[in-house]
DNA sequence: ACTCTTTCGCTACGAGTCGTAGCGTAACTG
DNA sequence: CAGTTACGCTACGACTCGTAGCGAAAGAGT
């Protein structure tokens, strides 16, 4: 989560919330300065009211109001920030997400089968169950939703993919990329196979991600070849 | 769909709607006689309407009062049948499951790309893709409706995979399984990977399956070795 | 034909949620 | 200090879910 700013959903080019309607449309930076500030510790508060709301009740059960109330907040205050309940949980949810690391263990398979056991603890999280596919399926009928949700949440993961190989490949496990546009799609094919693989077996089959089964995966996307 | 029974939900064991309260606890069967009896005709007409509201409307923005009228039915009936909007929605995606079909062209590869090729069309279609998410999602909260999903959706296509695998193994082109337990395994991890990948890029992600990405994603499959 | 049972459509209702409007007040800037 | 903005509070309209109660219809069994 980025330094406090006057509004939440840091990096995203599309604001968040409702423009404050009046202020001239000068460029961003510091140049908000008239009258109340935002309280920051509401901004906190809301977020993680957010997260313990839904990681107790569930998608369903988080209501604006109840989030309101544990927040210390008024209904009115989450309004003045997030148009709605699906943005709001964007960027509650997002942050989850930063804590995994590529970490480069020495081999492509140690690398992955970690990667693979971070991402399987963060979807063992009752908040992160709650929301994830509450979250793209909202995504499906609303296209702004949908954007976000990409830009917050898939795109800064694909980081992992790239600094897999990048590693991957300076150790010679891997061979160069011939070019850019071919290697862009084949990080977008390993990140979905990846996401999506561990996601569908812990969300949709409800089966646990346990080593043995990382293994067999890994030798899946490793190839008989590069197996041993 | 199976044939008009008194009750939706066919070949699953938990009985989809509220038990009609009176009647003796008698076994299954061709038991049921008294009174009048429930219209065929309602049932086909409501899942229907499911389907038809599921792809104007989405998932939010089909409402049970709105389903009722359009299959010119009460919206007490909805209830007599299904206890609620979740229940309703897996019969009526259900049926969208049963055209696949695993084609045995001659090679695992060609099969491979044919079932993905289906299973992308399947996700392309507006009725799919307003339900398939919002369906998982309400199954992360509800475990009846979890156990439904797969026994109605998830379990049943994974036929495909058993059958796809028995035919490359009658070709030579896989080795025969040496445990069952070991087999049952493998079945998951490859189900797991095509149905979660494909549903990621095309509901995630957001981007089309192409003949080209269907190669590409076969040859990750198959490995290095058996591409050629 | 007659009765009995169950379903049918209809209307109305209680409970809950979303998102907004209006108010007086608090906090910060120049 | 005045001006501007955010804040908490209450209330509201619109909507949905799922249920209850009614008289009428449609079959089954005798």
């Amino acid at each position: 989560m980025p330094a406090p700013q006057p509004h939440p959903s840091p990096e995203s080019t599309v604001p968040p919330c409702t423009a404050p309607a009046s202020p001239a449309p000068e460029a961003a930076g510091a140049a908000r300065a008239k009258g109340r500030p935002r309280s920051a510790a509401a901004d906190r508060a809301i977020l993680d009211a957010t997260r313990e709301a839904l990681a107790e009740l569930g998608w369903g059960g988080m209501t604006m109001g109840h989030v309101a109330s544990r927040a210390g907040v008024a209904k009115t205050t989450l309004y003045r920030r997030w148009p709605s309940k699906n943005e709001l949980v964007v960027d509650a949810v997002a942050t989850l997400f930063d804590d995994l690391v590529m970490p480069d263990l020495g081999s492509l398979r140690a690398d992955i089968e970690a990667v693979v056991a971070q991402f399987a603890d963060l979807l063992a999280r009752p908040e992160t169950q709650a929301s994830l596919l509450a979250l793209f399926a909202e995504g499906i009928r609303d296209r702004q939703l949908h954007r976000r949700i990409r830009e917050a949440i898939v795109d800064p993961q694909k980081r992992l993919v790239r600094q897999g190989r990048a590693a991957a490949q300076a150790r010679g496990e891997l061979e160069a990329d011939t070019d850019a546009e071919s290697a862009r799609e084949e990080v977008d094919i390993i990140f979905d196979t990846i996401a999506g693989t561990v996601e569908h077996r812990v969300l949709v089959s409800g089966e646990p991600i346990t080593p043995d089964w990382t293994r067999r995966f890994t030798d899946l996307l490793l190839g008989p070849l590069t197996t041993c």
